[in-house]
DNA sequence: GTCTATATACGGATAGAC
DNA sequence: GTCTATCCGTATATAGAC
Protein backbone atom coordinates (compact mmCIF):
# COMPACT_ATOMS: atom_id res chain seq x y z
CA UNK A 1 0.00 0.00 0.00
CA UNK A 2 1.05 3.37 -0.93
CA UNK A 3 -0.15 6.55 0.70
CA UNK A 4 -2.30 7.47 -2.55
CA UNK A 5 -4.14 4.35 -1.96
CA UNK A 6 -4.60 5.03 1.67
CA UNK A 7 -6.12 8.55 0.71
CA UNK A 8 -8.64 6.90 -1.56
CA UNK A 9 -9.58 4.29 0.98
CA UNK A 10 -9.98 6.32 4.31
CA UNK A 11 -11.18 10.09 2.95
CA UNK A 12 -10.09 11.62 6.01
CA UNK A 13 -11.56 14.72 4.85
CA UNK A 14 -11.40 17.82 6.98
CA UNK A 15 -15.59 17.86 6.44
CA UNK A 16 -15.89 13.96 7.49
CA UNK A 17 -13.56 14.91 10.61
CA UNK A 18 -15.88 17.42 11.80
CA UNK A 19 -19.12 15.69 10.96
CA UNK A 20 -17.88 12.76 12.99
CA UNK A 21 -17.16 15.12 15.72
CA UNK A 22 -20.49 16.34 15.38
CA UNK A 23 -22.19 13.11 15.65
CA UNK A 24 -20.45 12.90 18.81
CA UNK A 25 -20.81 15.91 20.47
CA UNK A 26 -24.12 16.27 19.80
CA UNK A 27 -25.51 17.24 23.02
CA UNK A 28 -23.13 19.75 24.16
CA UNK A 29 -23.25 21.98 20.99
CA UNK A 30 -25.88 24.80 21.08
CA UNK A 31 -26.77 25.16 17.60
CA UNK A 32 -28.79 22.51 15.51
CA UNK A 33 -29.00 22.90 12.56
CA UNK A 34 -26.52 20.03 11.55
CA UNK A 35 -24.98 21.53 8.00
CA UNK A 36 -24.32 24.93 10.26
CA UNK A 37 -22.33 23.49 12.68
CA UNK A 38 -20.34 21.18 10.42
CA UNK A 39 -19.42 24.41 8.30
CA UNK A 40 -18.70 26.59 11.33
CA UNK A 41 -16.49 23.27 13.12
CA UNK A 42 -14.35 23.16 10.50
CA UNK A 43 -13.75 26.47 9.82
CA UNK A 44 -12.95 26.47 14.11
CA UNK A 45 -10.73 23.54 13.78
CA UNK A 46 -8.45 24.77 11.05
CA UNK A 47 -8.55 28.35 12.59
CA UNK A 48 -7.26 26.88 15.63
CA UNK A 49 -5.03 24.60 14.71
CA UNK A 50 -3.22 27.00 12.40
CA UNK A 51 -2.89 29.50 15.52
CA UNK A 52 -2.14 26.70 18.08
CA UNK A 53 0.86 25.18 15.70
CA UNK A 54 2.22 28.29 15.03
CA UNK A 55 2.40 29.63 18.68
CA UNK A 56 0.78 27.43 20.68
CA UNK A 57 -2.68 27.23 22.70
CA UNK A 58 -1.70 29.23 25.04
CA UNK A 59 -1.07 32.03 23.36
CA UNK A 60 -3.76 32.04 21.26
CA UNK A 61 -6.54 34.18 22.53
CA UNK A 62 -10.29 33.04 21.71
CA UNK A 63 -10.38 36.60 20.43
CA UNK A 64 -7.65 35.73 17.93
CA UNK A 65 -9.98 32.31 17.11
CA UNK A 66 -13.20 34.30 16.30
CA UNK A 67 -11.05 37.13 14.11
CA UNK A 68 -9.51 34.29 12.18
CA UNK A 69 -12.44 32.00 11.65
CA UNK A 70 -14.82 34.63 10.68
CA UNK A 71 -17.68 33.93 13.86
CA UNK A 72 -17.96 36.30 16.77
CA UNK A 73 -16.39 35.31 20.08
CA UNK A 74 -20.25 34.69 21.65
CA UNK A 75 -21.12 32.52 19.11
CA UNK A 76 -18.13 30.61 19.48
CA UNK A 77 -19.20 29.78 22.99
CA UNK A 78 -22.19 28.45 21.42
CA UNK A 79 -19.50 25.78 19.71
CA UNK A 80 -17.36 25.50 22.93
CA UNK A 81 -17.77 25.95 26.52
CA UNK A 82 -14.27 27.22 27.23
CA UNK A 83 -10.77 27.20 25.84
CA UNK A 84 -10.13 24.08 27.81
CA UNK A 85 -13.14 22.04 26.51
CA UNK A 86 -11.75 22.83 23.15
CA UNK A 87 -8.54 21.52 23.72
CA UNK A 88 -9.95 18.07 25.53
CA UNK A 89 -12.80 17.58 22.81
CA UNK A 90 -9.87 18.15 20.17
CA UNK A 91 -7.55 16.09 22.23
CA UNK A 92 -9.99 13.21 22.59
CA UNK A 93 -11.30 13.25 18.66
CA UNK A 94 -8.03 12.90 17.25
CA UNK A 95 -6.95 9.77 19.56
CA UNK A 96 -10.92 8.36 18.54
CA UNK A 97 -10.40 8.49 15.08
CA UNK A 98 -6.79 7.21 15.54
CA UNK A 99 -7.32 4.37 17.24
CA UNK A 100 -9.91 2.96 15.32
CA UNK A 101 -7.92 3.40 12.25
CA UNK A 102 -4.81 1.49 13.40
CA UNK A 103 -7.11 -1.66 14.73
CA UNK A 104 -8.86 -1.65 11.13
CA UNK A 105 -5.69 -1.89 9.39
CA UNK A 106 -3.67 -4.02 11.57
CA UNK A 107 -6.41 -6.45 12.72
CA UNK A 108 -6.75 -8.37 9.70
CA UNK A 109 -3.13 -9.10 9.20
CA UNK A 110 -1.60 -12.36 9.87
CA UNK A 111 2.11 -12.64 10.36
CA UNK A 112 4.14 -10.26 12.66
CA UNK A 113 6.13 -9.05 9.86
CA UNK A 114 2.66 -7.63 7.27
CA UNK A 115 1.38 -5.89 10.96
CA UNK A 116 4.90 -4.35 11.72
CA UNK A 117 5.02 -3.33 7.98
CA UNK A 118 1.29 -1.87 7.89
CA UNK A 119 1.68 -0.31 11.24
CA UNK A 120 4.31 1.48 10.41
CA UNK A 121 2.30 2.91 7.13
CA UNK A 122 -0.66 3.63 8.82
CA UNK A 123 0.72 5.64 11.33
CA UNK A 124 2.83 7.63 9.32
CA UNK A 125 -0.19 7.84 6.72
CA UNK A 126 -2.76 8.82 9.26
CA UNK A 127 -0.30 11.60 11.10
CA UNK A 128 0.62 12.77 7.36
CA UNK A 129 -3.50 13.56 6.53
CA UNK A 130 -3.88 14.95 9.83
CA UNK A 131 -0.57 16.51 10.31
CA UNK A 132 -1.93 19.17 12.42
CA UNK A 133 -3.88 17.44 14.44
CA UNK A 134 -0.73 15.13 15.79
CA UNK A 135 1.13 17.96 16.46
CA UNK A 136 -1.12 20.16 18.31
CA UNK A 137 -1.72 16.60 20.10
CA UNK A 138 1.78 15.88 20.75
CA UNK A 139 2.90 19.48 21.93
CA UNK A 140 -0.25 20.60 23.93
CA UNK A 141 -0.60 17.37 26.01
CA UNK A 142 1.60 19.18 28.94
CA UNK A 143 -1.00 22.12 28.80
CA UNK A 144 -3.90 19.77 29.36
CA UNK A 145 -6.40 19.35 32.71
CA UNK A 146 -4.84 16.30 34.65
CA UNK A 147 -7.72 13.86 33.78
CA UNK A 148 -7.19 14.46 30.06
CA UNK A 149 -4.06 14.54 30.44
CA UNK A 150 -3.49 10.69 31.33
CA UNK A 151 -5.95 9.82 29.33
CA UNK A 152 -3.81 11.15 26.36
CA UNK A 153 -0.61 9.71 27.67
CA UNK A 154 -2.47 6.31 28.36
CA UNK A 155 -3.81 6.63 24.53
CA UNK A 156 -0.28 6.89 23.40
CA UNK A 157 1.36 4.14 25.62
CA UNK A 158 -2.16 2.01 23.91
CA UNK A 159 -0.84 2.66 20.04
CA UNK A 160 2.82 2.00 22.10
CA UNK A 161 1.51 -1.52 23.27
CA UNK A 162 0.46 -2.30 19.81
CA UNK A 163 3.83 -2.31 18.56
CA UNK A 164 5.22 -4.05 21.32
CA UNK A 165 2.77 -6.69 20.77
CA UNK A 166 3.85 -7.35 17.12
CA UNK A 167 7.07 -7.51 17.69
CA UNK A 168 6.58 -9.86 20.52
CA UNK A 169 4.30 -12.11 18.49
CA UNK A 170 7.45 -12.25 15.73
CA UNK A 171 10.44 -12.65 18.37
CA UNK A 172 7.82 -16.37 19.45
CA UNK A 173 7.85 -17.35 15.38
CA UNK A 174 11.33 -16.79 15.44
CA UNK A 175 10.84 -14.24 12.48
CA UNK A 176 12.53 -11.16 14.58
CA UNK A 177 15.43 -11.39 17.31
CA UNK A 178 15.40 -11.28 20.64
CA UNK A 179 15.96 -7.69 21.22
CA UNK A 180 14.02 -6.00 24.40
CA UNK A 181 10.56 -5.47 23.01
CA UNK A 182 9.70 -2.23 25.11
CA UNK A 183 12.87 -0.65 24.16
CA UNK A 184 12.49 -1.76 20.34
CA UNK A 185 8.41 -0.33 19.58
CA UNK A 186 10.10 3.32 22.17
CA UNK A 187 12.30 3.79 19.53
CA UNK A 188 10.27 2.96 16.30
CA UNK A 189 7.38 4.97 18.11
CA UNK A 190 10.60 7.61 18.57
CA UNK A 191 11.21 7.52 14.14
CA UNK A 192 7.16 7.64 13.32
CA UNK A 193 6.92 10.62 15.62
CA UNK A 194 9.23 12.45 14.21
CA UNK A 195 7.63 12.66 10.43
CA UNK A 196 4.90 14.97 12.39
CA UNK A 197 7.00 16.57 14.15
CA UNK A 198 9.38 18.12 11.82
CA UNK A 199 7.52 17.64 8.59
CA UNK A 200 8.92 21.17 7.15
CA UNK A 201 12.38 19.71 7.10
CA UNK A 202 11.38 16.76 5.36
CA UNK A 203 9.17 18.42 3.04
CA UNK A 204 12.53 21.01 2.16
CA UNK A 205 14.53 17.86 1.25
CA UNK A 206 11.61 16.94 -0.65
CA UNK A 207 11.21 13.54 1.01
CA UNK A 208 7.98 12.18 0.67
CA UNK A 209 5.89 10.38 3.37
CA UNK A 210 6.03 6.93 1.47
CA UNK A 211 10.42 7.60 0.93
CA UNK A 212 10.49 8.01 4.75
CA UNK A 213 7.92 4.79 5.27
CA UNK A 214 10.46 2.92 3.20
CA UNK A 215 13.67 4.15 4.96
CA UNK A 216 12.48 3.76 7.99
CA UNK A 217 11.11 0.33 7.48
CA UNK A 218 14.84 -0.68 6.57
CA UNK A 219 15.97 0.69 10.00
CA UNK A 220 13.68 -1.04 11.49
CA UNK A 221 14.43 -4.95 9.93
CA UNK A 222 17.78 -4.08 10.02
CA UNK A 223 17.76 -4.37 13.70
CA UNK A 224 14.77 -6.63 14.37
CA UNK A 225 16.29 -8.78 11.71
CA UNK A 226 20.55 -8.32 13.39
CA UNK A 227 21.45 -10.95 16.16
CA UNK B 1 32.49 6.64 28.55
CA UNK B 2 30.07 6.67 31.03
CA UNK B 3 27.70 8.92 32.22
CA UNK B 4 29.12 8.95 35.67
CA UNK B 5 32.61 9.69 33.87
CA UNK B 6 30.95 12.36 31.71
CA UNK B 7 30.13 13.97 34.66
CA UNK B 8 33.16 14.19 36.31
CA UNK B 9 34.95 15.43 33.52
CA UNK B 10 32.61 18.42 32.96
CA UNK B 11 30.70 19.99 35.81
CA UNK B 12 27.45 21.08 34.77
CA UNK B 13 26.29 21.62 37.76
CA UNK B 14 23.55 24.88 37.96
CA UNK B 15 25.55 27.28 39.49
CA UNK B 16 28.85 26.89 36.39
CA UNK B 17 25.97 27.71 33.89
CA UNK B 18 24.69 30.30 35.55
CA UNK B 19 28.25 31.95 36.04
CA UNK B 20 28.91 31.86 32.08
CA UNK B 21 25.67 33.08 31.41
CA UNK B 22 26.64 36.15 33.24
CA UNK B 23 29.52 36.65 31.72
CA UNK B 24 27.60 37.12 28.61
CA UNK B 25 24.81 39.12 29.35
CA UNK B 26 26.61 41.48 32.21
CA UNK B 27 25.65 44.36 30.60
CA UNK B 28 21.98 43.64 29.69
CA UNK B 29 21.91 42.83 34.04
CA UNK B 30 20.89 45.81 36.00
CA UNK B 31 22.43 44.43 38.92
CA UNK B 32 26.00 44.67 39.85
CA UNK B 33 27.33 42.40 42.78
CA UNK B 34 28.21 39.04 41.32
CA UNK B 35 27.73 37.14 43.92
CA UNK B 36 23.65 38.09 44.11
CA UNK B 37 23.46 38.02 40.31
CA UNK B 38 24.48 34.47 40.37
CA UNK B 39 22.21 33.05 42.81
CA UNK B 40 19.37 34.99 41.41
CA UNK B 41 19.99 33.88 38.14
CA UNK B 42 20.00 30.04 39.39
CA UNK B 43 16.59 30.68 41.14
CA UNK B 44 15.07 32.26 37.96
CA UNK B 45 16.48 29.84 35.69
CA UNK B 46 15.28 27.13 37.95
CA UNK B 47 11.65 28.11 38.60
CA UNK B 48 11.39 28.76 34.92
CA UNK B 49 11.99 25.98 33.63
CA UNK B 50 9.99 24.06 36.11
CA UNK B 51 6.84 26.15 35.61
CA UNK B 52 7.35 26.13 31.43
CA UNK B 53 8.05 22.50 31.65
CA UNK B 54 4.91 21.43 33.97
CA UNK B 55 2.57 23.84 31.58
CA UNK B 56 4.49 25.87 28.61
CA UNK B 57 6.12 29.00 29.25
CA UNK B 58 3.23 31.34 27.34
CA UNK B 59 1.13 30.51 30.53
CA UNK B 60 3.90 31.27 32.82
CA UNK B 61 3.66 34.70 33.80
CA UNK B 62 6.03 36.95 35.59
CA UNK B 63 4.08 36.81 38.64
CA UNK B 64 4.38 32.70 38.64
CA UNK B 65 8.12 33.14 38.21
CA UNK B 66 8.44 35.93 40.93
CA UNK B 67 6.68 33.82 43.41
CA UNK B 68 8.46 30.26 42.82
CA UNK B 69 11.94 32.14 43.20
CA UNK B 70 11.41 34.46 45.20
CA UNK B 71 11.98 37.85 43.98
CA UNK B 72 9.30 40.51 43.35
CA UNK B 73 8.31 41.41 39.89
CA UNK B 74 10.04 44.38 39.99
CA UNK B 75 13.16 43.09 40.98
CA UNK B 76 12.67 40.24 38.44
CA UNK B 77 12.88 43.05 35.85
CA UNK B 78 16.36 43.79 36.42
CA UNK B 79 17.81 40.52 34.88
CA UNK B 80 15.59 40.45 32.28
CA UNK B 81 14.07 43.25 30.00
CA UNK B 82 10.74 41.11 29.26
CA UNK B 83 9.46 37.65 29.41
CA UNK B 84 10.86 37.23 25.69
CA UNK B 85 13.82 38.48 26.36
CA UNK B 86 14.23 35.44 29.34
CA UNK B 87 13.37 32.76 26.78
CA UNK B 88 15.54 34.13 24.05
CA UNK B 89 18.65 34.61 26.16
CA UNK B 90 18.03 30.89 27.18
CA UNK B 91 17.31 29.30 24.22
CA UNK B 92 20.51 31.26 23.45
CA UNK B 93 22.74 30.09 26.14
CA UNK B 94 21.70 26.33 26.10
CA UNK B 95 22.45 26.03 22.16
CA UNK B 96 26.08 27.47 23.38
CA UNK B 97 26.88 25.56 26.05
CA UNK B 98 25.68 22.33 23.59
CA UNK B 99 28.19 23.19 20.60
CA UNK B 100 30.56 23.94 22.60
CA UNK B 101 31.12 20.85 24.64
CA UNK B 102 29.89 18.34 21.04
CA UNK B 103 32.75 20.14 19.23
CA UNK B 104 35.09 19.81 22.69
CA UNK B 105 34.38 16.29 22.54
CA UNK B 106 33.95 14.66 18.91
CA UNK B 107 37.10 16.69 17.74
CA UNK B 108 40.04 14.66 19.26
CA UNK B 109 38.34 10.91 17.85
CA UNK B 110 40.10 9.67 14.04
CA UNK B 111 37.75 7.28 12.67
CA UNK B 112 34.05 7.88 11.80
CA UNK B 113 32.74 4.60 13.77
CA UNK B 114 34.43 6.55 17.35
CA UNK B 115 33.30 9.99 16.38
CA UNK B 116 29.98 8.41 16.04
CA UNK B 117 30.09 6.53 19.25
CA UNK B 118 31.06 9.59 20.89
CA UNK B 119 28.09 11.92 19.23
CA UNK B 120 25.38 9.72 20.27
CA UNK B 121 27.05 9.09 24.10
CA UNK B 122 27.68 12.87 24.34
CA UNK B 123 24.45 13.95 23.19
CA UNK B 124 22.54 11.91 24.98
CA UNK B 125 24.89 12.67 28.48
CA UNK B 126 24.37 16.51 27.67
CA UNK B 127 20.55 16.24 27.25
CA UNK B 128 20.61 13.84 30.55
CA UNK B 129 22.75 16.68 32.35
CA UNK B 130 20.39 19.52 31.37
CA UNK B 131 17.42 17.52 30.39
CA UNK B 132 15.01 20.53 31.18
CA UNK B 133 17.05 22.91 29.34
CA UNK B 134 16.65 20.53 26.33
CA UNK B 135 13.22 20.11 26.70
CA UNK B 136 12.11 23.60 26.92
CA UNK B 137 14.22 24.44 24.12
CA UNK B 138 12.63 22.04 22.10
CA UNK B 139 8.83 22.80 23.22
CA UNK B 140 9.22 26.94 23.14
CA UNK B 141 10.94 26.97 19.86
CA UNK B 142 7.90 27.77 17.74
CA UNK B 143 6.63 30.45 20.27
CA UNK B 144 9.94 32.38 20.00
CA UNK B 145 10.88 35.39 17.38
CA UNK B 146 11.33 34.67 14.19
CA UNK B 147 14.90 35.87 14.14
CA UNK B 148 15.62 33.47 17.86
CA UNK B 149 13.54 30.54 16.00
CA UNK B 150 16.16 31.02 13.11
CA UNK B 151 18.65 30.90 14.88
CA UNK B 152 17.51 27.75 16.82
CA UNK B 153 16.59 25.80 13.80
CA UNK B 154 19.92 26.34 11.96
CA UNK B 155 21.40 24.90 15.67
CA UNK B 156 19.86 22.59 15.33
CA UNK B 157 20.70 21.46 11.52
CA UNK B 158 24.01 22.27 12.68
CA UNK B 159 23.97 19.37 15.55
CA UNK B 160 22.36 17.31 12.44
CA UNK B 161 25.57 18.10 10.32
CA UNK B 162 27.82 16.52 12.56
CA UNK B 163 26.24 13.78 12.61
CA UNK B 164 26.02 13.40 8.68
CA UNK B 165 29.67 14.43 8.04
CA UNK B 166 30.98 11.64 9.80
CA UNK B 167 28.54 9.23 8.38
CA UNK B 168 29.66 10.78 4.93
CA UNK B 169 33.42 10.14 6.20
CA UNK B 170 32.79 6.67 7.20
CA UNK B 171 31.01 5.45 3.56
CA UNK B 172 34.13 6.91 2.49
CA UNK B 173 36.10 4.63 4.60
CA UNK B 174 33.89 2.03 3.65
CA UNK B 175 33.28 1.94 7.38
CA UNK B 176 29.86 2.20 6.86
CA UNK B 177 27.60 0.80 3.93
CA UNK B 178 25.71 3.76 1.55
CA UNK B 179 22.26 4.70 2.74
CA UNK B 180 21.45 8.27 2.49
CA UNK B 181 23.48 10.28 4.97
CA UNK B 182 20.94 12.85 5.53
CA UNK B 183 17.97 10.51 6.28
CA UNK B 184 20.25 8.46 8.57
CA UNK B 185 21.44 11.11 9.91
CA UNK B 186 17.66 12.07 10.30
CA UNK B 187 16.07 9.55 12.30
CA UNK B 188 19.43 9.32 14.36
CA UNK B 189 18.53 12.69 15.51
CA UNK B 190 15.26 11.48 16.10
CA UNK B 191 16.13 8.41 18.53
CA UNK B 192 18.47 11.28 20.39
CA UNK B 193 15.77 13.51 20.86
CA UNK B 194 13.96 10.74 22.35
CA UNK B 195 15.64 10.69 25.38
CA UNK B 196 14.89 14.17 27.18
CA UNK B 197 11.20 14.14 25.20
CA UNK B 198 10.47 11.36 27.39
CA UNK B 199 12.55 10.84 29.78
CA UNK B 200 9.51 9.89 32.28
CA UNK B 201 8.60 7.16 30.45
CA UNK B 202 12.42 5.86 30.95
CA UNK B 203 12.72 6.38 34.40
CA UNK B 204 9.50 5.16 34.62
CA UNK B 205 11.17 1.22 33.39
CA UNK B 206 13.97 1.57 34.79
CA UNK B 207 16.06 2.21 31.53
CA UNK B 208 19.36 4.21 32.54
CA UNK B 209 20.69 6.72 30.04
CA UNK B 210 23.50 4.05 29.65
CA UNK B 211 21.46 1.41 28.56
CA UNK B 212 19.48 3.95 26.25
CA UNK B 213 23.21 4.70 24.59
CA UNK B 214 23.89 0.89 24.11
CA UNK B 215 20.41 0.42 22.79
CA UNK B 216 20.60 2.99 20.10
CA UNK B 217 24.02 2.49 19.23
CA UNK B 218 23.20 -0.72 18.45
CA UNK B 219 20.27 -0.35 16.46
CA UNK B 220 22.35 2.58 14.51
CA UNK B 221 25.16 0.19 14.29
CA UNK B 222 23.01 -2.62 12.51
CA UNK B 223 21.55 -0.48 9.90
CA UNK B 224 24.46 1.42 8.76
CA UNK B 225 26.32 -1.78 8.66
CA UNK B 226 23.48 -3.60 6.61
CA UNK B 227 23.95 -3.94 3.19
C1' DG C 1 19.62 46.63 44.81
C1' DT C 2 15.30 45.17 45.97
C1' DC C 3 10.51 45.73 47.23
C1' DT C 4 5.55 47.53 47.04
C1' DA C 5 2.11 49.59 44.57
C1' DT C 6 0.09 50.71 40.38
C1' DA C 7 -0.72 52.12 35.29
C1' DT C 8 -2.29 50.17 31.35
C1' DA C 9 -3.81 46.64 28.39
C1' DC C 10 -5.79 42.38 27.20
C1' DG C 11 -8.05 37.80 27.91
C1' DG C 12 -12.13 34.75 29.02
C1' DA C 13 -16.73 34.62 29.43
C1' DT C 14 -21.62 36.38 29.41
C1' DA C 15 -25.91 39.20 28.79
C1' DG C 16 -28.98 40.86 25.87
C1' DA C 17 -30.03 43.02 21.25
C1' DC C 18 -31.25 41.69 16.70
C1' DG D 1 -28.19 31.63 15.64
C1' DT D 2 -25.22 35.29 15.69
C1' DC D 3 -23.36 39.78 17.04
C1' DT D 4 -22.09 43.83 20.10
C1' DA D 5 -21.00 45.56 24.40
C1' DT D 6 -19.22 44.77 28.72
C1' DC D 7 -17.70 42.64 33.27
C1' DC D 8 -14.09 41.04 35.78
C1' DG D 9 -9.78 39.08 36.42
C1' DT D 10 -5.05 38.95 35.43
C1' DA D 11 -0.89 40.08 32.63
C1' DT D 12 3.35 42.92 31.65
C1' DA D 13 6.00 46.53 32.89
C1' DT D 14 7.36 50.58 35.60
C1' DA D 15 7.76 54.25 39.23
C1' DG D 16 9.09 55.38 43.45
C1' DA D 17 9.85 53.99 48.44
C1' DC D 18 13.29 51.98 51.37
Amino acid sequence: MKYAEFQKQIKITRKSICKEFYKQNQDSIRIKKEETVIRNLEKIFNAALKISNAKGFQAMSMRDLSNEMGLSTGALYAYFSSKEDLLNKMQEHRHNIVMHIIDKYISPEKNAYQKLDMMIKVHLYLSEAMQPWFYFSYMETKNMSKSQREKTVAASFAIEKVITDIIKQGQEKRCFNKHDPDMSASIIKAMLQDWYLKRKKYATRNISVDDYAEFIKMVIMAFLNNP
